[in-house]
DNA sequence: AACAAAATTTAGACTAATCTAAAAATAAAA
DNA sequence: TTTTATTTTTAGATTAGTCTAAATTTTGTT
């Protein structure tokens, strides 16, 4: 049985390894859990002793298959939950990331699995981002940033790079939620921003910073 | 903010003010939470400074007006929760306990009244026990234990007085869940169990340990 | 290769929550 | 009303998770 402790430095841990390098350095561990590299260091000495982490001293740490498993079921009910809190209880994507925060450390496969099947095995949550099944297995699919489109290209919104809800709420006000059409009119070469038309004909700007988090599908 | 311990011995000594008498003595609270009195000492001179218990050395403890917010609030939670895991996840009442405990926890008043809006706002969780309002305010109804009844009364089942899951998985076997229409057909003397009649015609022989545990409205 | 900078680990201390064992206070009984 | 039993509190130790500051190792740069 872990703590709640441990098992946000599993998952910690595990986004790193994702979207760095692997093995995963304790400064960037300590930075993403808001603590100190001497925290990091006893936590790390503490999962490695059950088994859940690889370290050697000075070289970083990578999740054994026991870690990377229980990483995962965790993304898999975070996503879960923030499923269930827009879909059924009406929240708006950028309230539900606090609240998934504390429901993933809630200790019941057979809970998460019927939450599943209540919400129709969703393969995606609010924010685009892919929800691993029962076993571990991931969704992938195509997209790419906003950024990397031409004028005269189509998209639809798939996704966020940045999950602040400052950014999400920005995301609102623009009309730019998951599943929206959007086409690219032109890049402004001044700022980099880029002027896109939505589906309801409206031609908006958007800012270089936006389109550098926002994924899209290509649809032409 | 309160820490999951200290929520938990409020909510005990909530549930023990309730039951028993108050002030609340320092050993009924070291058995309710399966500790010691040493540390319900500890724990009880912590929340009198937070100013969630009136506490007096050797003279036991009452809830603060604070306090018996906190717990009621607790209680809330713990029940709705338990009606979202039968009602919508499909679980049987001796399962939901467990789980509601820990999700009990969680802390948001946002998502507690949205789920109560979500679940049509149910003033009784699936062992009958009743779920106190937004504002605390509980509802009563009448009910007595199956034990009073004398042959010829009609009853319907309204709760337990006994969650353990041994105890409602027995009910389970008996066909006693809740609005359960029964009839009193007579009381056996040699051990005080109680012959009684159910809804489908069948009658069905329950210990005594069975009819004092069981709370029924008395319907003729 | 030597030195400086950065990253990491160790040492030692702190808090919350717990425990056991002993002391103190209260309640019950002779 | 003493004595005994029970309840409660105190004292001191333990564990998980954290911290700061100092020591050590690794990396980067002349």
């Amino acid at each position: 049985m872990l703590s709640i402790t441990e098992e946000n430095y599993l998952k910690a841990i595990f986004k790193i390894a994702e979207r760095d390098q692997s093995p995963v350095n304790t400064n960037a561990v300590a930075a993403s859990m808001q603590t100190t590299a001497a925290s990091v260091t006893d936590m790390i000495k503490r999962l490695s002793e059950k088994e859940l982490l690889d370290y050697e001293k000075y070289k970083g740490v990578l999740l054994t298959e026991e870690g990377r498993k229980i990483a995962t079921n965790l993304i898999r009910r975070h996503r879960l939950w923030e499923v269930f809190l827009t879909e059924k209880l009406g929240f708006s994507w950028d309230e539900v990331h606090e609240i998934a925060e504390e429901l993933e450390h809630i200790n019941s496969d057979k809970l998460i699995d019927r939450m599943d099947t209540f919400l129709g095995y969703p393969r995606f949550d609010p924010h685009g981002d892919p929800i691993p099944d029962a076993d571990g297995h991931w969704t992938r699919r195509p997209q790419v940033l906003l950024g990397t489109l031409l004028p005269g290209q189509l998209g639809v919104v798939t996704g966020v790079d940045d999950h602040t809800s400052a950014f999400l709420q920005y995301l609102n006000q623009l009309g730019l939620g998951l599943g929206e059409n959007i086409e690219v009119i032109n890049r402004v070469l001044y700022d980099n921003s880029m002027i896109i038309k939505l589906k309801d004909g409206k031609s908006i700007a958007v800012s270089d910073k936006v389109v550098q988090h926002l994924f899209v599908k290509i649809l032409a």
